[in-house]
DNA sequence: GTATTCCTTTAGAATGGCTTTAGGAATATA
DNA sequence: TATATTCCTAAAGCCATTCTAAAGGAATAC
């Protein structure tokens, strides 16, 4: 998942790109209302979050802007609490969602995924295959009574083959939805990544595989017992 | 896969062609709109990347008169970062993508691969032939209930036949449209893996043949109860 | 009728894509 | 600061797929 940030404040503008990098987003972070169009109209982020106040053109009018140029990215809101007249004015013109200064980075980060969630066709923060269960929120692949934590990085591949149960994903496409377009990063480390995901499934002892398909990529699989 | 280059700077241009020549494209480079044009009109190219500004004529106003005159080649934009209504205009006169300038050459080689995919996408992720499915996303050949999987070679093959429901297909035409055209390999491979598949569809029950027509080629049968 | 060509099938070798382990750099945690 | 975790690189080696080779069959030509 992709974001942009746009906050005028760079030291809170450095945080909020943290925090959301070390949450597994691609994030890039802007510091004025200009920038913020041009790299929002580009229409490759999967979710906005603008301060109000910004220098250049205030969060608002970038986002009717935006809306005006058929942009639909949902957007979220940071403001003051006595920004009140311009959070409305902003819900008017298409934001989904605000939150008032100060905020928890939970409920930030809550919000965002539901914010995403939305758009994403209502996927719940559980997903499923078979009877195996993946928690979007604690990163925990269960299966009956047990449960595994998985890290980051294996989260991300693991999601990717639920959410597309059965079917073959290449490695180019683990790349460039997890790693982004413009990576250095080895296509090895994926192989890296399944090894270690696959001795998870095995202490999970749950009736599930990660298929290679030689030259193709990987799939999800029910195993049944014999 | 062929693809045309325009771009007006003449070092970037050079090391465009160079960059796309190592990673195995055949390549063009144009300097301006007009050779833009004239070059990509021919309609031998399966992508082309374009320059926005270019002289002559800009690279928008290319694309829509190639457009005009029926070519549907895939099409990449590059651009400057101001320049978002040129981009737009772009995008509606049927560009596939774009690329901000100052772009990672990662990126827009897995950009073009990607656009160039995007083509053969169009067709649907299940084809079948009388009552026998080819998955393209499972790479799983099915009869009713039952299935099987192929592997690579065998699913390029199997994909062929099926996208050519009862049509010959020379042993020249799976070697140049699956190894390439500079392969070593020898043509009795096709040989080995026709025989492989068959036995597959064998386990499945499929009333379904791969006949043989000596000198000709191969092509998809439907067999009928007797 | 037999020679020839072209395809089928089997078996085994070669390939290279994947698996796995180990270790270091970077980052989080205590 | 020390410790743990995560992520990535590197490298050794496995093994499924792919290909080669070779021994029949079936159609065609002579």
């Amino acid at each position: 998942m992709k974001i942009l940030i746009a906050e005028d404040d760079p030291r809170l503008l450095k945080s909020l790109v943290h925090i959301f990098k070390t949450n597994n987003y691609l994030v890039d972070g802007v510091s004025n209302g200009t920038d913020a169009f041009d790299y929002a109209s580009s229409g490759e982020y999967d979710g906005l979050v603008f301060d109000i106040m910004m220098p250049e053109m205030d969060g608002v009018s970038v986002l009717k802007k935006l809306r005006c140029a058929g942009i639909t990215t949902p957007t979220l809101f940071l403001s003051a609490k006595t920004e009140v007249y311009q959070i409305i004015e902003g819900l008017d013109a298409g934001a989904d969602d605000y939150l008032p200064k100060p905020f928890s980075i939970n409920e930030l980060l809550a919000r965002v995924r539901a914010m995403l969630r939305r758009k994403d066709n209502f996927t719940p923060d559980i997903i499923s295959f078979g009877s195996v269960c993946l928690d979007r929120s604690t990163y925990k692949l269960s299966y009956e009574k047990s449960e595994v934590m998985l890290s980051g990085r294996e989260f991300q591949l693991m999601e990717m083959l639920i959410q597309n149960p059965g079917v073959i994903i290449s490695t180019e496409q683990f790349m460039t939805h997890i790693w982004g377009w413009d990576t250095d990063v080895d296509t090895s480390v994926i192989w890296v990544h399944i090894s270690n995901i696959r001795r998870k499934i095995e202490t999970l002892g749950a009736p599930l595989a990660i298929k290679v398909i030689r030259g193709a990529g990987y799939a999800l699989e029910e195993i049944y017992d014999n």
